[in-house]
DNA sequence: CCACCTCCATCAGAGTCTCTTATCCGCCAT
DNA sequence: ATGGCGGATAAGAGACTCTGATGGAGGTGG
């Protein structure tokens, strides 16, 4: 199971293609073929159907570990890169969308105000990608919002050695469209809103499967889905009437065109999290100081 | 990062010797020097010390992904194998220690009871072996126990898709030699035995650093680390007042030469746990029905 | 102090593997 | 039919990965 297969066999079930697939490896279609041939020759099953291109049930089996696999070899590369390669002026942050807040701005102006001149380096993306960039090495340091109970640690999946820290926690909120019979509400039960329409945006807002978890029921069932990191976008779409969203308070109270009710019960926070490598840069260690404080 | 190159690096930093390592693997000692040489090359970095062998920096690094790695390329292995490599005639269990009780073993029965002519093969491990045997399908089937807050779960390392079950759950119990002033308590506060002298027996009683978890200390200072599967063996240095260790009540009321005291806060049970791969083999998936009923 | 032993590094060569190019084959739409 | 699309296959050049032989550094005992 050489990673170069693995990498290949990847790329063909993600553009449904042998040809694609080599164009975006650099490889001809003739050795993409090879790969998945040898590959299905050593696990001595059928891993791809052609024609169209899909997953055998073995295939996709084994893409339940392929990119989890490949994921892990660059988090070891990136852990040894950063033993040398020290860039200590840079500092690359990735933060999920709610999770870039006053908590986390203050602390990287004070980084700015207090250190030697630092180029930063932001960028917002989902939450699985958040994880991928930190673990992988792209990015320092990690910002990645989510709700669980007051003073629990957020559910991170386990990709390598990370260290996690509480960077913020804030009231949860449900957004309603202004209006909204449900909007006059000092405070609702999340409970009572398990049976109504939501936007499943597993990128900006919480996603519905960890309020299920949370809640422990499987309602919230999902009318639209959004994805991306457009606060605003999912805004109009919660405004218009398109379903519910669970956002923090303070920032649902900001987006325009909704009402933001905070959750009473069940007893339930959004919390941002800093995620960094066991190793981090040093920059990174130095913001991570300044949020642990 | 070929995956050969990865084992060797494991299994030199693992003998301490390039020549063991090539013994171990079926290389001659050659091999094994190129096999560093071009995993060094690989990552830009000196990975092991020579004379004595040992890891570098980057080396130690790359010691926390190589075996994980290893693991899961087994698991995705197993994962396909067990698609068709029927063998519905045989289950093979990993239990640790402490996780083999009564539950456990009534629903074993029952299943030998109902099911057709059944082989049926059981090992006691270590809590981390089990789930290395399950994870890599030479187990069908886990049962790990712990300890946690009533209907929680255990903390799982996520070495790849799998399933756990809540199979029981008993109440916590701290272990006295007989004669301990303390034995006679009905109960005693987890908190107040801290800064006690426990043994740290990570195979069978409850870890300690699981232990300064759930109380959210850092107190439990381990007096003798004891490892291996033998419960009994636990009991008698606990009973020679070598320290105290935590186990299931039931458990440690029948062992000998202690005491069991019930743990009344904090509220934690001791709690056994069915772990299987997400597609189990038959009798495995059997099994698991059982006890989830 | 030297002979010797252990252990890792290096070299050379045989066999294998892994690409590319070129071609083939099945399927589909025109 | 026929051309186009997409994957399979064949052949061959070059790279790779073993083994066996040899080299060299460091420790040890006589």
């Amino acid at each position: 199971m050489d990673p170069h297969l693995l990498r290949t066999f990847v790329a063909v079930l993600d553009h449904c293609s042998f040809s694609r697939a080599a164009a975006a490896l650099g490889y001809t279609q003739s050795a993409v073929s090879q790969h998945i041939a040898a590959l299905e020759a050593d696990v001595g099953a059928r891993l791809v159907e052609r024609r169209p291109v899909g997953p055998t049930p073995a295939g996709a089996r084994l893409m339940e570990h392929a990119p989890a696999l490949l994921l892990r070899l660059d988090a070891a590369r990136a852990d040894i890169a950063r033993l040398n390669g020290a860039r200590p002026t840079r500092l690359t942050l990735a933060c999920s969308p709610a999770a870039l807040g006053p908590t986390v701005a203050q602390a990287l102006a004070d980084l700015r105000a207090s250190a030697r001149l630092l180029d930063v380096d932001v960028r917002t993306l989902g939450r699985a990608a958040v994880l991928t960039e930190v673990v992988g090495g792209r990015a320092d340091l990690g910002f990645v919002d989510g709700v669980a109970a007051p003073s629990d640690p957020l559910p991170i999946p386990d990709l390598g050695p990370t260290v996690t820290l509480a960077a913020a926690e804030e009231p949860l909120a449900v957004v309603f469209p202004d209006g909204h019979p449900l909007a006059r509400r000092r405070s609702v039960r999340l409970t009572d809103l398990a049976q109504a329409q939501w936007i499943d945006a597993p990128d900006t807002a919480v996603p519905l499967d960890r309020l299920r978890a949370v809640c422990r029921t499987d309602g919230f069932p999902p009318r639209l889905r959004h994805h991306g990191t457009d606060l605003h976008g999912l805004a109009a779409l919660a405004a218009a009437g398109h379903g519910l969203a669970a956002l923090p308070l303070p920032l649902a109270s900001a987006l325009p065109g909704i009402t933001a009710v905070p959750v009473g019960e069940p007893r339930l926070v959004h919390r941002t999290e800093l995620v960094h490598p066991a190793n981090p840069t040093e920059p990174a260690r130095e913001l991570a100081a300044l949020i642990g404080r």
